[in-house]
DNA sequence: AGATTACATCAATAAATCTTGATAGGCAAG
DNA sequence: CTTGCCTATCAAGATTTATTGATGTAATCT
């Protein structure tokens, strides 16, 4: 059974940002420090943050502190959960269209 | 090269709703008209219709009019560019940490 | 033609999300 | 211990997105 649409949704939601892509894309090439995807996307920190947050609630990304610099790092299993809730959705089936509400088709 | 993070975003944005992925839900079986997904779902007309709108707008679904009827069907391609776009982000590289920002660093 | 059905669209409101600037906390260096 | 750096968090406002109820439109039926 597929997972329930909610967090499907929730999951997508997280990838549903240009600028939290980018972030996804630069650490596409491994761990990278706050201060370089600033550096990188030239954008305030506060706004980073924020992003980097809602990344990490969604499961996309984990952090890990040191000293005072935090690293992030992209979560694989986000993405194949992702993977997965894409290819439940994928078109499977005949092309037919056959109404079954009997509302308005009766 | 990877597309452009908007367009990515804006795919996904369209994923990222919990009714929007029931719909999707529904049609991975088939062509279906909205009498028949606004039964399925119990949701106001107006909703569902806004709804399956910015599906469409997003490439995932395409409609077709037959009589007073709408049917409406996943379109494969946006899955597709979906699949990719989610391959291109995930973690394929090294773990290393390596801070390259000299603003903080030096 | 008039009534009805299926759906789209609009306007108003509500709710969620994002941005910005300010503040705060942890850590390290001096 | 004080200062400065890196990052997180907060509060306020702006922007976007979603919901609701009403109206519009096109096709069908009588």
């Amino acid at each position: 059974m597929p997972a329930p649409a909610a967090s499907t949704a929730a999951l997508f939601h997280a990838l549903a940002d240009p600028m939290r892509i980018e972030v996804l894309e630069l650490l596409a090439n491994g761990e990278r420090c706050v201060c370089d995807l600033m550096e990188d996307l030239s954008v305030a920190q506060s706004r980073l943050s924020w992003h980097l947050k809602t990344l990490k609630e969604a499961g996309l990304v984990t952090d890990r502190r040191e000293g005072r610099w935090s690293y992030y790092t992209l979560e694989r299993t986000a993405f194949e959960r992702a993977e997965k809730a894409l290819s439940a959705l994928k078109p499977r089936a005949r092309r037919l269209a056959i109404r079954t509400a009997d509302a308005c088709c009766e």
